[in-house]
DNA sequence: TTTACTGCAAATCTTTTGCATCAAC
DNA sequence: GTTGATGCAAAAGATTTGCAGTAAA
């Protein structure tokens, strides 16, 4: 759904400026695998290029959150992570006590999203949507 | 389902001490309507004894949580706020362009904790989820 | 009396901001 | 050449912590 390079095309496209800083950042983000964090996107692109300052990655975040090119996810860590936006949504289940992340198909929850917007009216965003419970490993140690 | 002081006798019967400072963060947490911010309760008991610190508010929460007396919802201001445990679960739609609280009754979602349930032995701790979206009147002027 | 709890002050951690400079276009 | 983007340093805001004194049991 995304290839490598397409934020970058879709920030040229609405007159953002293609800095070395930024493309930095988007490859850090678009090459993880994982949800990643500003600390860690800083931590990687200092790596190449010493210079770069913490304050941009933040603002670039910012910039592609309000573009809606990457999605924030809070983890619960006291710091959210991010993902491109396109690259494909899941939720995630949440150990409270051992700290797992459960992988959880996108299908899960779309009944939940087509009851919000028919009874509510609400337009739900569930993009890397955190619910927070108990494993089953956690649920056997405690029993 | 809970009395004023539930929370008290509980901290009482696990042998930890009931401090004066302890009892007024209790009642401003089990009178507040709406789901209350450390700042919000450390602001209602300076008030009646200027002497309490803040430190001792989010210590007391600390303990709160740990205990399972008092749940803690992220509406993504950059602080999270707390309810009493056993006070009526729901849980809530939080609209990203006006910031209105929608609240839902707590049915809407226990198919879903039914389901992670069953298919991924996850339990799931669903009390005071806060769902993420666009809610009717902002939808209605974007368009 | 014992030691859990508190106040205080300082530290921590993440994120934001003002401002002068710099570079993408 | 414009002006949007950056680096730097400092601020902001929430939460945590070390420590010595205090009070609940």
């Amino acid at each position: 759904m995304n290839q490598p390079g397409d934020i970058a095309r879709k920030l040229r496209e609405q007159g953002y400026r293609l800095t070395p800083q930024r493309l930095m950042i988007l490859s850090a983000i678009e090459s993880s695998d994982a949800h990643i964090s500003a600390e860690e996107i800083y931590a990687q692109v200092v790596a190449k290029y010493p210079h770069v300052n913490i304050s941009t990655v933040y603002r670039t975040l910012e910039l592609l959150k309000r573009l809606g090119l990457v999605t924030e996810t809070d983890f619960g860590e006291g710091r959210v992570r991010y993902h491109p936006a396109g690259k494909g949504h899941h939720h995630h289940l949440v150990c409270q006590d051992c700290g797992a992340i459960i992988d959880l198909d996108e299908s899960v929850l779309t009944p939940v999203k087509d009851v919000l917007l028919r009874e509510y009216k609400f337009s739900a965003d569930l993009r890397h949507l955190a619910i927070f419970g108990r494993c089953v490993k956690c649920r056997a140690k405690k029993a």
